[in-house]
DNA sequence: AGCACGCCGACT
DNA sequence: GTCGGCGTGCTC
C-alpha cells in the first residue's frame, strides 16, 4: 500500500496547481483513493486538499513531510469526481497530472472571471480626497496609489488594480474593513442563446421509437451498460435522446449530449429549446472563456438539465447526471488532439461509470471499436432501421474509372455523372459533387488498373516523397518510385492530385452556364461564411455545390437530387487502419443527401476501386456486412479494437536525438517486455515527420490487452524520467490512434 | 490564496 | 528604538 499521497490545496489557482506531498497514516490509509477530499496542514493552517495520486516515492525531504489529518467524508462531490476521472485520463492516456486536470476541470477561467471583480469607492469625492493626502503624508504608498487611482475612476477592477497598480489583496481588504471601498462581484450570466418560449410538445414517438426509449430506460435502471443505437438515418434519432433526457429529467437527472462540432447547426439546437425551453445549455468553440464557465457554474447550481456540445461538454459539472449522449459516435472528432490525447467515448463511459449514469451512443454508421463492443455484450445494441418518413434510398450507381480511361475519358466527370448533371442543371434541380480529401497527402496509384503502391509489411499506402522514394509511415520501409504499373504494366502510374479549386475550375468548364458554390478549408476560413454558403445553396442560388466532407453533414436540401462522389477510394490509402471505415461513412453519409426532398435522389460514386467492400456496402446501405469484412481484416492484421494499438512519439528539434530516444526505447523494450504476443514496430517517421523544425519519430506497439500497453507507456514515463538530464526529447503517447500525430 | 518574515521610513 | 506598512517567498 501507497506510502505518501500527492495533494493538490486549492484546484482553482493557477500559483498553487502543483502538488503537496503529505504521509498517509497507517489507520486511514485503506480509506485513501483517488479523488478523495482530506484534511490536510498546511503552513500554520488547515485546509482541504484533493488526493491526486498514490505513490511509494518520497519526492520532497521525508523529514518536512507531514501527515494527513483526516479523511473529508462529506459525500463525494462533482470536483473530487473530476479529480478521479482526471486520474483516470492521465493512467490511461498519458501525460502530467496538471495537464489531465486542465482539460477536466476549467476553473481556471472561473478564478479568472471571479478576479475581475470591481472595486468602487464609497467615501464621498472631499472626504477621499483629505483621506488621500494624509495617506501620502505618512507615506503609506500603496493605500495612496490606490485611492489616488479611484478618485479618478471611481470603479476599477480587481484585475487592474492589483496587476497594473501592484496593490496586494491586503491592502484592499484593509481600505474595505476602513469604508473605503466596497468590493463587488459581477456574476451575471449570459446565455449564448436567446431565451425561447418553451413550446407546447406533442410528438409522439412511433413503435420503433418507443422500442429503443424503453429498452434504454430498462437498461439505466437495472445494468446501466452503454448503449449502441444504430438507426439509419432519418429514423429520428434526435426524438429518441429528447424522450431519454425528458425522463432523466423527470427524475432529477441531467444530461449532457455531444455533437462533433460541424453537427451543431441552428436547426439541432432549436429542436432542443423548443422542448426544453431555457434548461437548455449550449457550448460551442465561439464561446469566450467567460461564457464557457458561466454555462458550467449554471450546470453546478442546476439551473439547467440539459448541455449540448463537443466533446469538452463531457466535463459539464452536473452532480446528478443520468444520461451522456454521444451522436455521430464514430466522428474522429471525439479524439482530443492535445495531451491527454482521450477519447470522448471511452472518458464518457469512464465518468457513467464513477457517477452512475448511462452512456447512450448514436450512429448511422457506427465505428468498428462500438459495433465490436455491441457484438461482445459489453454494450447494449439497438437497431432504428426504418426511416420515420419511409422515403425509398436513393439510387446507388458505382462508375469504374478504369473503364473511363479506356474509353478515353480522361475528365474527372464519368461520362455517366456528366448526362446525369447536364439533365439536372436542365430540370433546374441541385446537383452536390463531393471530394474526398482525406488522404490527398500523396499516395500512388494507378489510373489504369487502380493498383496502388502499399507497404509490404503494413498493408497501408506508401506516401510519395519529394526525394523520389516512397515511404510506409508505419514501419519506416522504403523504396524507390516507381514508373510503371507493377500490376499491370501501365505508364499511368502517379500521385492523385485534385483539390477543390482544380474541381471547380473543370466543372466550369465543362458546363460554363452552370452556377457553382466551392465549399473547402479556403472558402470557410472566415467566420459565417459556413453557414452562408450553405444557406445560398439551400436558397437555390446555385446548381452545383463542389465541397469536402463538410457538405456532407447535418444541412437538409430537398432541391438536391443527384450526389456524385468523384474519387471515392482516395480515403482508401491514408497510412491508417481506419480506411475502409472512414470511406465507407464517407460514402454513406454522402449518398444519404440524395432525395432528401419529394423527388427521388440519386448516387454516382466514381471510383478505381468498384470492388471495394467500403464502396460496394456503401452503394447498399448494408452496415452489417461492412462491418463483417472490416472485423475479418482488423483481425487479421491485428488492429484495434481486436488487437490494441500504442504510438508513441519521440519528438526533438534534433533528428538524431528524436531517433535515438526512439531506438532506445525500442531496444529497452524488446528486452524488458517478455510478452511474446507483443508486436513492436518502428521507429519510423511520423506522418507529418518534421513540425516548426522539431523531429518526430514514431514506435508503434499492438497487443491484445490493453493493460499490457498501459505498462509500456508506464514504463516509458518512468525510463524518460530517470534521464532527464540534458536531452532536449518529449515523448507522447496515443492509444488506439484515431487521427495519427 | 494566505501567511510570516525582513526591510525600511516615521514617530514617541 | 519600535511601530506599522509593503514586498517577497514559501507552503509538503
Amino acid at each position: 500500500m501507497a506510502k505518501y499521497a500527492n495533494i493538490i490545496i486549492d484546484i482553482s489557482h493557477e500559483k498553487l496547481d502543483k502538488t503537496f506531498q503529505y504521509r498517509i497514516p497507517p489507520e486511514i490509509k485503506d480509506e485513501i483513493t483517488e479523488g478523495m477530499q482530506v484534511i490536510v496542514p498546511f503552513g500554520n493552517r488547515t485546509i482541504k486538499g484533493y488526493v491526486i495520486e498514490l505513490t511509494d516515492k518520497a519526492e520532497f525531504d521525508t523529514a518536512k513531510l507531514k501527515d494527513i489529518k483526516a479523511v473529508d467524508n462529506n459525500a463525494m462531490q462533482i470536483e473530487s469526481q473530476f479529480i478521479a476521472l482526471a486520474a483516470w485520463m492521465r493512467k490511461n492516456y498519458g501525460g502530467t497530472m496538471n495537464q489531465a486536470l486542465k482539460t477536466v476541470i476549467p476553473i481556471k477561467e472561473k478564478a479568472k472571471e471571479k478576479k475581475s471583480r470591481l472595486v468602487r469607492l464609497v467615501l464621498p469625492f472631499n472626504e477621499a480626497a483629505s483621506l488621500l493626502e494624509e495617506l501620502k503624508r505618512k507615506h503609506r504608498t500603496a493605500r495612496a496609489r490606490l485611492l489616488e487611482a479611484l478618485l479618478e475612476e471611481t470603479v476599477l477592477s480587481y484585475d487592474v488594480i492589483t496587476k497594473k497598480l501592484h496593490i496586494t489583496a491586503d491592502v484592499i481588504k484593509a481600505m474595505m474593513q476602513q469604508g473605503v471601498i466596497t468590493v463587488e462581484e459581477v456574476r451575471t450570466y449570459r446565455n449564448p442563446v436567446r431565451t425561447q418560449e418553451k413550446g407546447a410538445y406533442t410528438l409522439t414517438l412511433n413503435a420503433m421509437q418507443q422500442k429503443v426509449v424503453d429498452a434504454v430506460i430498462e437498461n439505466a435502471r437495472t445494468e446501466k451498460k452503454p448503449c449502441l443505437i444504430h438507426g439509419v438515418t432519418g429514423s429520428g434519432k434526435t426524438e429518441v435522446y429528447m424522450e431519454l433526457i425528458a425522463e432523466a429529467a423527470g427524475r432529477g437527472k441531467q444530461s449532457i449530449v455531444l455533437i462533433p462540432e460541424i453537427a451543431l447547426t441552428y436547426q439541432t439546437v432549436m429542436r432542443f429549446y423548443h422542448r426544453f425551453g431555457d434548461r437548455v445549455s449550449i457550448m460551442n468553440s465561439k464561446l469566450s472563456p467567460g461564457e464557457r464557465s458561466d454555462q458550467f457554474e449554471r450546470a453546478k447550481k442546476g439551473e439547467i438539465d440539459v448541455m449540448i456540445g463537443p466533446r469538452s461538454a463531457l466535463f459539464t459539472p452536473f452532480s446528478n447526471l443520468g444520461y451522456i449522449i454521444i451522436d455521430e459516435e464514430h466522428e474522429g472528432t471525439y479524439k482530443s488532439e492535445t495531451i491527454p490525447r482521450y477519447h470522448a467515448r471511452e472518458t464518457a463511459i469512464e465518468r457513467a461509470r464513477m457517477s452512475g449514469a448511462t452512456v447512450i451512443l448514436g450512429s448511422a454508421t457506427p465505428s468498428i471499436e462500438s459495433f465490436y463492443h455491441a457484438k461482445k455484450g459489453d454494450y447494449l445494441l439497438l437497431s432504428m432501421d426504418k426511416r420515420v418518413k419511409e422515403k425509398p434510398l436513393p439510387q446507388c450507381e458505382i462508375v469504374d474509372l478504369r473503364e473511363e480511361l479506356k474509353a478515353r475519358n480522361f475528365s474527372i466527370l464519368s461520362r455517366s455523372l456528366h448526362k446525369k448533371i447536364e439533365q439536372r442543371l436542365l430540370r433546374k434541380e441541385q446537383v452536390m459533387l463531393f471530394i474526398n480529401r482525406r488522404g490527398m497527402a500523396g499516395f500512388v496509384s494507378c489510373r489504369a488498373c487502380g493498383h496502388v503502391m502499399k507497404c509490404p509489411h503494413c498493408d497501408v499506402s506508401l506516401h510519395a516523397h519529394n526525394n523520389g522514394k516512397l515511404i510506409c509511415h508505419y514501419c519506416g520501409y522504403e523504396q524507390n518510385h516507381v514508373k510503371i504499373c507493377p500490376n499491370c504494366g501501365s505508364k499511368y502510374i502517379s500521385g492523385f492530385k485534385a483539390g477543390t479549386q482544380k474541381i471547380e475550375e473543370l466543372v466550369k468548364k465543362e458546363f460554363p452556364k452552370a452556377r457553382i458554390l466551392r465549399m473547402d478549408f479556403d472558402t470557410t476560413r472566415s467566420k459565417d461564411s459556413y453557414e452562408k454558403i450553405l444557406s445560398a445553396f439551400a436558397n437555390q442560388e446555385a446548381d452545383i455545390l463542389i465541397g469536402t466532407q463538410m457538405i456532407v453533414k447535418g444541412h437538409d436540401f430537398p432541391n438536391v437530387t443527384l450526389v456524385g462522389v468523384l474519387a471515392a477510394d482516395l480515403s482508401l490509402y491514408v497510412s491508417d487502419y481506419h480506411a475502409a471505415e472512414r470511406t465507407f461513412q464517407l460514402l454513406t453519409q454522402a449518398a444519404g443527401r440524395a432525395g432528401r426532398g419529394e423527388k427521388p435522389g440519386e448516387v454516382i460514386i466514381q471510383t478505381y476501386n468498384p470492388e471495394h467492400y467500403s464502396v460496394i456496402c456503401a452503394k447498399n446501405q448494408d452496415y452489417n456486412q461492412f462491418y463483417e469484412e472490416e472485423i475479418f481484416y482488423r483481425q487479421a492484421m491485428r488492429y484495434p479494437p481486436v488487437w490494441h494499438m500504442l504510438v508513441v512519439l519521440c519528438a526533438s528539434k534534433e533528428e538524431a536525438e528524436a531517433y535515438a530516444c526512439a531506438k532506445e526505447l525500442a531496444d529497452t523494450m524488446e528486452k524488458v517486455q517478455a510478452d511474446k504476443k507483443l508486436q513492436m514496430i518502428g521507429p519510423a517517421d511520423a506522418a507529418v515527420a518534421k513540425v516548426n523544425d522539431i523531429y518526430k519519430k514514431v514506435l508503434y506497439f499492438k497487443h491484445p490487452d490493453y493493460g499490457v500497453l498501459i505498462q509500456i507507456k508506464d514504463k516509458v514515463e518512468q525510463l524518460m524520467e530517470e534521464k532527464q538530464g540534458v536531452k532536449n526529447i518529449s515523448v507522447q503517447f496515443d492509444f488506439d490512434p484515431v487521427n495519427g500525430f
